[in-house]
DNA sequence: TCGGTAAGCTGACGGCATGACAGGACAAGT
DNA sequence: ACTTGTCCTGTCATGCCGTCAGCTTACCGA
């Protein structure tokens, strides 16, 4: 199933060959944190690992590709992010707790990875099927489980029936990929940093529980 | 105030060539809307435009600066948006009304400008602060609004009093602008273009009022 | 009517990135 | 040393970028 690391021509990737790769997606991955994608050239990735051109196009059909290969490795790790709703409680206080870490682990891991991630999220807005589809798998890891929650309470009474359960989780997690993304504009609003969570908190408390949280 | 137009080497231009400056621009958008950002070459607008590389090259520095361009076109619409927020009331039927309204207005206006939007918001992650400011000035005519009701409900006594006012209202525009952009993300989740409106105008309100409505 | 002046446009050019290929360097086994 | 397959790069054709000089067009005052 983990078909081995190809060349673009075909060929099987040895131990020499995929570290040269590898040093390609890591200075690629440090450029698009320094410099507008559009403006990041194979030339510049090239030349930041010591290596020439052609070389990249040996393993990368263009700058898109290798973008594709750093982000559906990212994707992986973002299938964590399930863990930080799986099986948690919404009512009384462990409701309160499991709002604020989801918020806290769900920032972390977007401003861990920013770079890439707002290059994800250009592509899928554009319609490109490819990062659409990585995007999907991260936010699902957490989408799912939120939505499994609303279903949960709803099951319970303890929510109206007139409510998606995947339109308010999947609404509230892109408020929170969205704050992520966006975080130093809070700033210019007034809002610091630490100010900013507890409310987000406060918001995915209220779209899940449709109450105020005990704290 | 309403400086003349001018070209990138000082001319001020006429009415011939504020017309084909503006062709380029109408291009550009087009472009925008088809093609990936990373993609959109000067040659091609230029040739959609029927004109030449060197006419475009007059009127802006590259196609960055003729995007700001556009992008500032769409500011001075979305101030508009004001209109949605200010001077609502926020409690009973009206405060639910007031809620479906925004969220119709500012989906409408994110889908019409969509291509657009998503460079600027690229650009505003990247950190560039003049695609930044683009985006605040249009986040600003809702979140500021948004930010009076919450303190106006707040000194009322209807609201708790360590919420953060501002960052509840740019948490929630922000959520709207993500929504707006990866309209088609929903529907993988099952959720239909219709149904996310109630839901979403159900987030606003809990988070502006701290209530469910009344319908 | 006739220049004069400024606006408007483009052909052409050096420079650089792209993407393909063939051939040479290198490591490992025999 | 020889073979084999991996790995890298020099080189080349192509195409876009960004600039300039110079040509054409429109406007205006005499």
């Amino acid at each position: 199933m983990t078909g081995q690391v190809r060349t673009v021509d075909g060929r099987v990737a040895g131990r020499r060959g995929q570290a040269t790769r590898q040093k390609l997606l890591d200075c690629l991955s440090e450029m698009l944190s320094s410099s507008p994608y559009r403006d990041v050239k194979v030339i510049d990735v090239a030349r930041k690992a010591g290596t020439s051109p052609a070389t990249f196009y040996q393993y990368f059909p263009d700058v898109e590709g290798a973008v594709l290969e750093i982000a559906e490795e990212m994707a992986k790790e973002g299938a964590g992010l399930t863990g930080l709703v799986a099986g948690r409680s919404w009512v009384g206080k462990s409701g309160w707790q499991a709002a604020e870490e989801l918020v806290d682990g769900f920032l972390g891991f977007w401003r861990k990875h920013d770079a890439i991630l707002r290059v994800v999220d250009l592509g899928a807005a554009e319609g490109d099927k490819r990062f659409y589809k990585i995007r999907m798998k991260i936010l699902n890891a957490v989408t799912s489980s939120l939505t499994d929650s609303v279903k949960e309470l709803q099951s319970k009474g303890k929510l109206d029936k007139d409510v998606n359960p995947a339109a308010i989780a999947g609404s509230l997690v892109a408020m929170l990929a969205a704050v992520a993304s966006h975080q130093k504009g809070f700033q210019s609003w007034g809002v610091k940093q630490a100010e900013l969570k507890p409310n987000l908190a406060l918001l995915v408390h209220l779209g899940i529980t449709g109450k105020k949280p005990t704290k």
